[in-house]
DNA sequence: CTCTATACGTAGATCATCTAGGTATGGAGT
DNA sequence: ACTCCATACCTAGATGATCTACGTATAGAG
């Protein structure tokens, strides 16, 4: 699948999945893998800048976690900004969706 | 809407609208805004290099036509590599918005 | 004479993605 | 002991498609 496809929504799958529970990044791309039947591997490179910039924009807070094990998670939870900006995402999904079906949808007038 | 959804798809309309019947730049960005539901507005600095670019890529070929009235349309049409890509890029889109849903759909599941 | 629509085009900026690399721990296999 | 994989964070730089803003030109309306 062309990987261009997720332009633009990684944004609003990552403040999706934290709207159900915080999260941390590696389980954050775990749950989105899963969640989209597979299709969607959310590369680090793309997943923890998405992140950053969300906390920057004040999306997101975060906090750091230590597991029984040493290791370190550092996990989101969503601000009510970013409650916010995912309803305002979610309605831009249904328009960008209505709008490529209108386009496509046209095959089938034709056929 | 975020014009960054767009990307990855604005090649898979133009072939989709060029499947139907030959176009050309300015008719193409205009049939796209009716059938999308007045919701995509192709740019210039998008769809003229998109035409290039595919063009290039052996995906459309394209020819001048003089109206009456002194105006001149390059018109592309389809290869049969362009009509192989679309067919791809339709398949990527079902998967990719499969994708999506599933992520997104989770929320009722809770709800 | 100006403004809008039609019709093509490009240059440069922006920005989100990817690849590829880095650090570190724990556990399983050999 | 050693290697490999999973877990868990991160960044630098390349890529590439979009946008804004500009330029050219014709036709027609007011």
């Amino acid at each position: 699948m062309d990987p261009k496809l997720l332009t633009g929504t990684v944004e609003m799958l990552i403040l999706d999945v934290l709207a159900r529970a915080d999260s941390y990044g590696y389980e954050l791309a775990q749950t989105v893998l899963i969640a989209s039947g597979e299709r969607f591997d959310l590369k680090e490179g793309s997943l923890y800048p998405a992140l950053h910039r969300m906390q920057r924009r004040k999306l997101l807070r975060s906090y750091w976690v230590n597991t029984q094990d040493r290791r370190r998670r550092k996990y989101y939870t969503l601000t009510p900004k970013g409650r916010q900006v995912l309803k305002t995402k979610r309605n831009e999904w249904t328009q960008f969706s209505q709008g490529i079906q209108g386009v496509l949808g046209q095959t089938y007038v034709v056929a």
